[in-house]
RNA sequence: GGCCCAGUGGCUCAGUUGGUUAGAGCGCCGCCCUGUCACGGCGGAGGUCGAGAGUUCGAGUCUCUUCUGGGUCGCCA
C-alpha cells in the first residue's frame, strides 16, 4: 500500500519546517556531490521539491533508478542552509528517512531531455507527447487552455446561454469542406460524417424553442493543415441567440472574450467594447485585408491617379496602392527583405522610394517620378524622411498585397505598430453574392444561411452585387477568430436568395431539408457565431503552431504518430461495415 | 497535387574550395568531489552523415532520384 502524499511538491515553504511529510512525483534530477551528500529533484503537476540525500544508504538505494522513474518520498522538511530564490519551494528540502520507486523509468536515456523539450524534433516530441508534456512550460499551455476554456463556458452560463451537445455523428452537408465518413453498419452503403460545425443543429434549436444555445463544440472537417490550422479536428465557442440582431451577438462576444484575453493573455490590455466596426470594402481599400491588424496604424492611399502613367512598366494601365509610413529608418537590406515577403506571400512584387530630408525622392522607383516631384509630394502629404511602399495590379490583387505589404512594414517598425495589445474588430456588411473566379458567374459570397440586408426586398430589385448580408467576421490582431451572421429564417427568403444563383426550392430542400422543414413551421429571427477556440488560445499563449495548444494534437499530415492513427482495421471489421479497400495505384 | 526549407551519435547543432582518423555542448557509463541548484573535475562508450544511384583518384560536402518532417499555395460553406 502506497503511503499517500501529504503535499504536493510545489507546495513546501519555510512554516512547514520540522513537519513529516510524504512527497510523490518523478524523479527529475540528483546532483550528486559527493557519495553521502546529493540533492534529488522531485517534480509533480504542482511544482518541484528539493529533496537533500545525506547518507550513503539512501544514495545506493537511488542507484540503478533511472530519471524520470516515480518516487515517493518521507522525510522531514528542513530550512535550507543555500537558499534557492528563484524556486516557490527554494528555503526549505526534504530529509528523507524513505525513498520508495514507484514506477521504474527502464529506459536511462530519454527521446529528449524533459526541460528541453520543446526545442526536440516535433515529430519525436508528439510520439512521446507524454514525455513533452512533462515539461512544465508545454504542460502549462495545456492547463491554461482548461482555464481559458472553464472560463469562457462560466461567462456563457451566467449570460443565460444553455450548454446543449449536438451530435457527433450525422449526415454529410453538401458545401463547405470535405467530410470525415462513417461507415454505417446496420445500413449497407449508407454513412454517417462528423460534424463541419454544429451549424443547422443550432438553428433547429432556435426553431425549436431554445432562446441561447453554446457549445464548446468539435468540428471536423478534412482539409490540409497549416501552422495555424490542425488538421481534422478543432473547437468552436458556438452560439447562437434567438429573436437577436447582429449587435446582440456583438454584445455578447464584446463582454465575454476581452477579460479572458486580459487576464491570460501573454498581452494584458484587449479593446474595450464596442469593438471598431468596418464595413468589408472599407477594410479592403483601407487595409487591403478583410481581418486587418488594427495594432498597426498604416492604411493605404490610392495612388493610381498620380502613378499610373510615370512610365514605371509594372504601374502601366494598373491600379496602383501606397502606404506612407513616416518616420521609417529601416535599412536596404531590411526593405529588400520586405519586398521579397511580399512576393513569395502573394506571387506580386512591391515597390518603394523615399522622401529624403533634403526633399528629394530618392531609392527604388524615384527616378521615374523625378517629373512630378512636387505632385507626388502633394497627392500623398509626404514629408521629408517618409518611405512609401508601392504595389500595383489590377484592384483586387494591388489591395491584396498592399495589405501583405502593410502588415510587413508595420512590423519593421516600432512607430507604426503597438505590439503588446489584442486588437478587436468587427468587419461587418459583407456582400451577399460575388462573380465567381472560377464559374465567372453569381455565387454566395459567405454562406448561404445569412439574412441578406433588405430582405425579400432587395432580392428582388437590387442589383445582386449590391446586396450586403448580416455577415460579420471577428477579427483579433491579424488573425479571422470566427464567421457570424443573423441567419436567414424565412423559407420563402432563402429560396429566393437561391434563385439568384440559379438554384431554387429543391435545392434548399435537398441540402437543408431538417432545417428547411424545421424554418416551415414559424422560426424565430436568429444570429449567431462561433470563434474558433483553439485560434484564441494561440493569441492568448502567443504561440505560432497551433500544436502547442493542443493536448494531443496530430502532425501534418493527419497522422497521430503517438497513437499511430490512422491505422489498417481488420477484415472483420470491414465486412461488418461492408467496405471494400481500393488501394491507389 | 505545386513550391520553399530541413535531415550529421539519444538530444541540439558545427563541419571551410570536394582532401588525413567527422567535431562540440547536453544526456549516458565509470572514477573523484560534504551545500548543490543548468553543480563541478577527470576519463569512456556511442556515427551506414535519412535512403539509393551518379560525377570524381577521393563525397557529410557536387548532381539526380526517393523517403521523412516542417512551412506555404491550392483547399478550409
Amino acid at each position: 500500500m502506497i503511503q499517500s502524499r501529504t503535499h504536493n511538491c510545489g507546495e513546501l515553504r519555510l512554516s512547514d519546517a520540522g513537519g513529516q511529510v510524504t512527497l510523490v512525483g518523478w524523479f527529475e534530477n540528483i546532483r550528486r556531490v559527493s557519495k553521502n551528500l546529493g540533492f534529488l529533484i522531485l517534480r509533480d503537476f504542482y511544482g518541484t521539491t528539493q529533496i537533500v540525500v545525506e547518507t550513503e544508504e539512501i544514495m545506493q538505494q537511488l542507484d540503478g533508478v533511472n530519471k524520470e522513474s516515480t518516487l515517493s518520498v518521507t522525510g522531514t522538511v528542513r530550512e535550507r542552509s543555500n537558499k534557492n530564490t528563484e524556486l516557490p519551494t527554494g528555503e526549505v528540502e526534504v530529509v528523507p528517512e524513505k525513498i520508495e520507486v514507484l514506477g521504474k523509468c527502464i529506459y536511462n536515456a530519454l527521446p529528449f531531455e524533459i526541460n528541453q523539450s520543446a526545442e526536440a524534433d516535433e515529430n519525436t516530441r508528439l510520439k512521446y507527447r507524454y514525455l513533452d508534456l512533462r515539461n512544465p512550460s508545454v504542460k502549462n499551455k495545456i492547463v491554461l487552455r482548461s482555464r481559458i476554456v472553464s472560463e469562457l463556458r462560466n461567462k456563457m452560463t451566467e449570460l443565460g446561454f444553455l450548454e446543449i451537445t449536438t451530435p457527433i455523428l450525422t449526415c454529410s452537408s453538401p458545401e463547405g469542406a470535405r467530410d470525415y465518413l462513417v461507415p454505417a453498419r446496420n445500413h449497407p452503403g449508407k454513412f454517417y460524417a462528423l460534424p463541419q460545425a454544429p451549424q443547422q443543429f443550432k438553428q433547429i434549436l432556435m426553431a425549436s424553442g431554445f432562446d441561447r444555445y453554446f457549445q464548446i463544440a468539435p468540428c471536423f472537417r478534412d482539409e490540409d493543415a497549416r501552422a495555424d490550422r490542425s488538421p481534422g479536428e478543432f473547437y468552436q465557442l458556438d452560439m447562437e441567440m434567438a429573436f437577436a440582431s447582429q449587435e446582440d451577438v456583438f454584445s455578447v462576444i464584446e463582454e465575454v472574450l476581452p477579460p479572458v484575453f486580459e487576464k491570460y493573455g501573454v498581452y494584458h490590455t484587449a479593446s474595450k467594447a464596442p469593438f471598431v466596426r468596418i464595413p468589408y470594402l472599407e477594410a479592403m481599400e483601407k487595409y487591403g485585408s478583410d481581418k486587418p491588424d488594427l495594432r498597426i496604424d498604416l492604411v493605404l492611399t490610392d495612388a493610381t491617379g498620380i502613378l499610373a502613367d510615370c512610365g514605371f512598366g509594372p504601374f502601366e494601365g494598373q491600379t496602383v496602392e501606397a502606404i506612407v509610413v513616416d518616420g521609417f529608418t529601416a535599412t536596404r537590406k531590411v526593405i529588400d527583405g520586405i519586398c521579397a515577403e511580399v512576393e513569395v506571400q502573394t506571387a506580386n512584387k512591391a515597390f518603394w522610394f523615399k522622401l529624403d530630408e533634403k526633399g528629394e525622392l530618392v531609392g527604388g522607383i524615384s527616378k521615374f517620378l523625378q517629373d512630378r516631384k512636387e505632385a507626388v509630394i502633394a497627392a500623398l502629404g509626404l514629408k521629408p524622411g517618409d518611405f512609401v511602399g508601392l504595389t500595383a495590379g489590377k484592384k483586387a490583387a494591388a489591395l491584396k498585397t498592399a495589405g501583405v505589404l502593410r502588415r510587413l512594414l508595420g512590423a519593421a517598425s516600432e512607430k507604426h505598430m503597438k505590439k503588446d495589445s489584442y486588437e478587436f474588430c468587427w468587419i461587418v456588411d459583407f456582400p451577399m453574392y460575388e462573380i465567381g473566379e472560377e464559374s465567372g458567374e453569381l455565387e454566395f459570397c459567405h454562406n448561404p444561411f445569412s439574412m441578406p440586408q433588405g430582405g425579400m426586398e432587395a432580392l428582388n430589385s437590387s442589383d445582386p452585387l449590391s446586396i450586403l448580408a448580416y455577415q460579420y467576421d471577428l477579427v483579433c490582431n491579424g488573425v479571422e477568430l470566427s464567421s457570424g451572421a443573423v441567419r436567414n429564417h424565412d423559407p420563402e427568403i432563402m429560396i429566393r436568395a437561391f434563385e439568384l444563383v440559379g438554384l431554387g426550392e429543391d435545392d434548399v430542400k435537398a441540402k437543408f431539408p431538417a432545417m428547411y422543414n424545421a424554418f416551415c413551421y414559424g422560426a424565430p429571427p436568429h444570429a449567431g457565431i462561433a470563434p474558433g477556440v483553439d485560434r484564441m488560445i494561440m493569441l492568448i499563449c502567443g504561440e505560432e503552431s497551433i500544436r502547442e495548444i493542443i493536448p494531443f494534437p496530430m502532425n501534418k499530415n493527419a497522422m497521430d504518430v503517438m497513437m499511430g492513427a490512422p491505422a489498417a482495421v481488420e477484415q472483420k471489421q470491414l465486412d461488418d461495415v461492408h467496405i471494400r479497400i481500393c488501394m491507389p495505384e
